[in-house]
Parts: C-alpha cells; sequence; structure tokens
DNA sequence: AAGGCGGGGAC
DNA sequence: GTCCCAGCCTT
C-alpha cells in the first residue's frame, strides 16, 4: 500500500490492536488502523465513493520532537484560532479580566461575561469604584465565586497601589489576589512579551501526549516537570503566540475526548499516538466523591417583603444572598421542625394564607449535591429589627432580590415560582 | 500536600 | 443520568 492508494472497502479490516482513535472517526466514515513497528498507515473510508484513501505515515521517533513542536504549533496556529476579543489586544486590564474569567471556564461559558464585564467596566477604575454585590450580580451563573471577590479585591489594590496601572512582570503579576503562576504568566507573555510559559489544563494535555509524560497532573509535585518542558520549548521570539498557540491547540484539536489526532500536525511525533495512549493520556488520579446535603429553605414574605440573607464564609456561594436555612442530614424537616424555625427566626405564621406547597430542587455541584426544599411561610407581621439583627436577614422587595448576586439554585427557584 | 470551591457540555 | 473539565486560596 502507499500514500494516496485507492483500495476496495472489502480489501481492508479493521485494527487487530487497541487504538485510541478507534472511535473517532466521522459520522458513517469509520476508521481502520495498521499499525506495525516502521509505520502507522491509517485509512479513512469514504462509502460515499467505495474505497479509501491511505496515507502512509512515517514513525517519528526517528526524528526528535523537540526542535519541531513549537514551529508546528505556530503554524497551525493562525491558521485555526477563534477570533476572541481579548486577542485584539494589549491592555492588561483587558487580559486580567479574560483570564480571571477563563479560569476553570471554558470560552463558550465566559464569553458573554467577558463582554458584559468590558462593557460594564472598560477600565480597572470603574471596576474599583463598583460595589461587590454588583460585581458578583454580574458574576451571576459563572461560579467559583471567590474569582470575582478577589477580581473586584484585585481591581482596587491596582488603584490604590498600583496608581491604576497593572504591573509588567511575571513576578509582580503573582502578588495579586487571585493571580496564581498560570494567570500571572499568561498577563506577562500576552500583555508585556514576557518569555513565560503558561500552564494550564489544555498544556499538561498537549504535553503529556506529544510527549508521552504520565505523571499524574493531579498532584502539583508534577507541576515542575512540565514547567522545566514547557520552558524550553516556548520560542523567545514568540512567546504569547506560543503560549496562545499551545493553549488553542489543546482546547480545539488535542481535546480531553475525541482528539482529532487524523488531522493533528504533531501526528507523527506524537508519543501518545504512536503508542495508541491517546486516551490513557494524561494522567490524572480520580477526585474525591461528592456528598450529599439537605437544604431546607424558608422563604418568609409579608406583604411585598421578602426576606434574603448575605451568605458567608467557609461554605459555598460566599458572598451570595439566599434565604433563611436550616440543613439536616435527610431529606425530610417535618412540620414542627418548620414551625420551630420559623419561630426561632422571630416570625409568625399568617393565619389567614393556606399552606405553601413545597418546592423540591436538586443541584449539583462538582463536589456537593444539594437538594433543596423551599418552603415558602407567610409572616402575620414583618419581622422585628432585633429578629433581623440575630438572624442576618435583611427584607427585600421581589424586583431588589432579583438584583442581588445568587446561586444558580436561587436564581432557577426564583425565576419558576415567583410569578 | 491536601481540601474546598460552580456550573455546563458531551455522550 | 454519568463522566469530564481544573486555577487559586486556605489550611
Amino acid at each position: 500500500m502507499y500514500a494516496g492508494q485507492k483500495v476496495p472497502i472489502q480489501n481492508v479490516s479493521p485494527c487487530p490492536v487497541s487504538c485510541s482513535l478507534a472511535n473517532s472517526g466521522h459520522k458513517g466514515s469509520p476508521l481502520f488502523w495498521f499499525c506495525n513497528t516502521f509505520c502507522t498507515i491509517h485509512l479513512a473510508s469514504h462509502f460515499f465513493f467505495k474505497h479509501l484513501y491511505i496515507k502512509v505515515l512515517p514513525l517519528s521517533v526517528l526524528t526528535p520532537t523537540h526542535p519541531y513542536f513549537a514551529p508546528a504549533l505556530l503554524e497551525w496556529y493562525p491558521r485555526h484560532r477563534r477570533d476572541l476579543p481579548w486577542r485584539h489586544t494589549r491592555d492588561p486590564y483587558a487580559i486580567w479580566l479574560s483570564e480571571v474569567i477563563l479560569q476553570q471556564t471554558r470560552v463558550k461559558q465566559g464569553l458573554p461575561y467577558y463582554l458584559d464585564f468590558i462593557t460594564t467596566y472598560p477600565t480597572v477604575q470603574e471596576l474599583a469604584a463598583a460595589p461587590e454585590d454588583e460585581v458578583l450580580r454580574h458574576w451571576q451563573g459563572l461560579g467559583y465565586y471567590s474569582r470575582a471577590r478577589n477580581m473586584h479585591y484585585t481591581a482596587q489594590q491596582v488603584v490604590r497601589e498600583y496608581t491604576g496601572v497593572f504591573p509588567g512582570t511575571y513576578s509582580e503579576l503573582l502578588r495579586l489576589r487571585g493571580v496564581g503562576q498560570y494567570t500571572a504568566a499568561a498577563i506577562a507573555s500576552f500583555a508585556f512579551g514576557e518569555q513565560v510559559a503558561v500552564l494550564d489544563g489544555n498544556v499538561y494535555r498537549v504535553l503529556a501526549r506529544v510527549f508521552g509524560i504520565a505523571s499524574d497532573i493531579a498532584v502539583p509535585a508534577t507541576r515542575k516537570e512540565f514547567q522545566a518542558l514547557a520552558d524550553t520549548l516556548i520560542p523567545a521570539a514568540a512567546p504569547a503566540e506560543f503560549n496562545q498557540a499551545i493553549m488553542e491547540f489543546g482546547a480545539i484539536q488535542c481535546t480531553p475526548l475525541k482528539p482529532d489526532c487524523l488531522f493533528c500536525p504533531l501526528q507523527s511525533h506524537c508519543y501518545a499516538f504512536q503508542h495508541g495512549m491517546v486516551q490513557e493520556l494524561p494522567v490524572k488520579s480520580k477526585a474525591k466523591a461528592s456528598r450529599t446535603r439537605y437544604f431546607h429553605y424558608i422563604v418568609l414574605r409579608h406583604g411585598e417583603t421578602v426576606y434574603l440573607k448575605k451568605r458567608g464564609a467557609k461554605d459555598i456561594w460566599q458572598g451570595l444572598y439566599d434565604f433563611a436555612l436550616t440543613e439536616t442530614d435527610t431529606a425530610e424537616l417535618s412540620g414542627l421542625a418548620l414551625a420551630d424555625a420559623v419561630t426561632a427566626l422571630g416570625g409568625q405564621l399568617a393565619t389567614d394564607r393556606a399552606e405553601e406547597p413545597v418546592v423540591a430542587l436538586r443541584h449539583v455541584l462538582s463536589h456537593q449535591k444539594v437538594e433543596a426544599r423551599f418552603h415558602c411561610v407567610w409572616l402575620e407581621q414583618p419581622l422585628p429589627p432585633a429578629a433581623l439583627n440575630t438572624s442576618g436577614l435583611a427584607p427585600f422587595t421581589p424586583s431588589e432580590a432579583h438584583e442581588l448576586p445568587k446561586s444558580v439554585l436561587i436564581a432557577n427557584y426564583i425565576d419558576k415560582y415567583w410569578k
């Protein structure tokens, strides 16, 4: 067989060895793989034409991967990159904003938030001057809310201690709250052209596969190994482009599931591809199981007033608002326990109101499952000030409550069950 | 070094 | 439903 040769379909058989790309084929166009010690031949069948196109690839173990890596990525990047707004600027504020939003967040989810933030707060001064609740409200739904609180804090710090000008080096950027090694490297390279390699989940995945690194990326110590490799790969002539390229490559070509190895420029240089280990790399130990929690929200209402409170530290949704909350070890809350809770909050049940049906909603976080029940309770009279002081609850109208930052769980409940 | 922190997309 | 993704801060 030779490259470009056409072969009738009945003359080929499926690859006998386990191949990581066996299920990555086009719809209706299964891939067949033949592997031996000298070459990798892959065959894409095109049933429409009733023949196969054959491409013969020399095994790259004969050529060093290191010098090939950056040029291949830099050739690939301008032809495949997405057009994203933060790629049109060198403004460190805009780049910092985009990087904080994109931490643990896919571009598709983060993009509308970036556009909202850069429009609402075009400069660091405007972000610094905004109330925290307003910043959190704009962040609502994006998750990991400490990012928003740290971002707001850092905006104020930059205005106060740096006269509104972002520091221009990796080590200076690293001192800012919410800016770790990844974000500092991203800003330093993108905005200031510093030659410092970024290391994010995409980079771990690409390097682990291409260079065949099997260290557990969930272990912090593994970072040194990847950082050392990335530092040798990043070219002095184009650090920003290299960092962008390797992350973009991981995001759209060398994806976690079903990577597009068929049309990959590094295919013949990739350890994982050549050894059928694309599915096995990178190695990452399992996350611990999540626990289930039972939340009983007591939605105290009186006339046009509803009572909410700001959530405190050391739990989920810090800084966001929700209702009076009783957490139990079981799914049920007895009517007696509910009545006791209302009394403890200083409330008195209205006598002329029918009992509201309990609303049950389930909310899944990466590390917890929350089974929430919302008990709407109409009060005979407003809560007295002393009771508000004790519980931390505060009165709001429904439209005021809409403007408060809330978890997706609470926002869903309000959207669905408040007329 | 280990634990905690959100939400959404693919299958 | 089940699995996957992953920086930064705190302890």
